[in-house]
DNA sequence: AAATAATTGTATATGGTGCATACAGTATAG
DNA sequence: CTATACTGTATGCACCATATACAATTATTT
């Protein structure tokens, strides 16, 4: 139709519907009623929902009824809840990205994009419990990888290098972004009444690990290192900072070593 | 009754239930018909299941069924499926772990237990589909703990920091492992007759992600890096390898400044 | 030896899920 | 003005985890 037609629609079907949908590569038909509803409106209900009560609790139905329609009307818009999944995260994923080239080097640069990672992930609870379904494939999740490369530019490592380096920052981020997100969980529940249970698990862990079966752990356990009874939130945040910067010590020395 | 009684029943059982039957402290009854089933069986079942059908295969009445038993006979053993799905994971983690001291450096070995945790989830692709619920309280978990912290022993670390560094090394293990087991997965299904599925996705985004909007990714997805069109399973394993060398690099450079 | 109490596996039921299908209504294109 | 394509809906299916009530079984206590 429109002069530039030079897409392979076979390759372009291939995609997820989730991922057409997510590229504007659905047309939208003429013919027959205009829909009340949307793509749109229906992932911004499901996130809401996810927002507020957990993913467990975003169901088809659960979702039509918010929007005041019955379930199978969803499946108008949206093929398989997989397809919903995705679209949550890609709206969720249209974050903003700082432009390029400000005086920051790297190694700041690279803590940015991995404190926005975590942001996402703590501003939306339900995000690490979407499965990775494979590589991603929609315009904002790879706005999510195409950032950090761009921070990586002009470092002298390789294409697969540099897909390699992004793929462990991105990795640590989401990885830690489970656990703090099962941190705030955690400390909800545990403004419940039950306040005790902040030793919770610590204390019968004390007496399970011995030194004899668990002769590396037994100090950090008995110290109550381990289960971190202190309650300090300061703690996990030591740890994540700790890990993210040997990363990128492990990045610094390498790029060093090939300089020269 | 036993002399040495010196547990604090209390806290004991503020353990989950999984985890109880996995100490042991669930003390079998005497009276009443002895089972015929036994949690033992029930996890045997469940995990050959999810290896063999995927963790989704797993339900009650499955597992029941498999062992010639009504779905409800499953809860006078476990209380919850959450509790079986924790106790399968225990199950897994039961491998062997190597002596102490031999005559490897600590970067050795921590590969070699980077490895082991890879070589579990390959071996059992369900499990990275169980979610994190917490810090691990069941035997085997804890010796998948103990085993890394026996080969930091001797370092200049302190001990916030030895478990931030175990938390750093399994958490790379466990999103590798994730995304190993979904390049298995993936080629199980390109195994299939539509086998031109090597490229899939590849060809598409080589039309989507343009020069202007993607600029830093631009050049990965047009020289195939991004997709790995090769099918190359190496290029993974290169990944892997790179980001590990990187960790261990941080953490090397980390203990020899300690040193000074 | 008899009574008691605990524990077994089963049958049935509840309220949920994602989704297939068939349908009546409606707006557009020819 | 008819044919077509699309809308939202209603119904139903197979499945899920789990609660409850129950008859059968067996070890301990009396």
């Amino acid at each position: 139709m429109s002069g530039d037609d030079t897409r392979d629609e076979g390759s372009l079907n291939s995609l997820p519907h989730g991922a057409q949908l997510a590229w504007g590569l659905v047309k939208p038909s003429t013919r027959g009623p205009k829909g009340e509803l949307s793509v749109g409106k229906i992932v911004e209900a499901a996130v809401g929902i996810a927002d507020r009560e957990g993913l467990s609790a975003v169901s088809m139905s659960r979702v039509a009824s918010s929007l005041g329609f019955t379930t199978m009307s969803l499946y108008r818009y949206i093929k398989s809840k997989d397809d919903l999944l995705m679209l949550m995260t890609e709206a969720v994923c249209d974050i903003p990205i700082p432009e390029e080239s400000e005086g920051k080097g790297w190694r700041e640069q690279l803590r940015e994009y991995v404190e926005a990672c975590i942001r996402l992930m703590r501003a939306h609870p339900w995000f690490t419990d979407i499965p990775i379904m494979g590589v991603p494939i929609t315009p904002n999740n790879l706005k999510m990888v195409d950032w950090p490369l761009r921070i990586l530019r002009d470092l002298p490592l390789s294409e697969y290098e540099k897909m390699s380096t992004v793929l462990l920052i991105s990795g640590y981020s989401r990885f830690y972004g489970v656990i703090m997100r099962d941190m705030d969980r955690a400390i909800e529940a545990g403004a419940n009444p039950d306040s005790f249970s902040g030793l919770m698990y610590g204390e019968a862990l004390r007496q399970l690990v011995t030194p004899e079966s668990y002769p590396a752990l037994y100090p950090i356990v008995a110290a109550g290192v381990y289960t971190e009874d202190d309650g300090n939130k300061g703690e996990a945040q030591d740890d994540f900072d700790f890990g993210l910067e040997r990363i990128l010590d492990g990045i610094e020395l390498h790029v060093s070593r090939a300089r020269t």
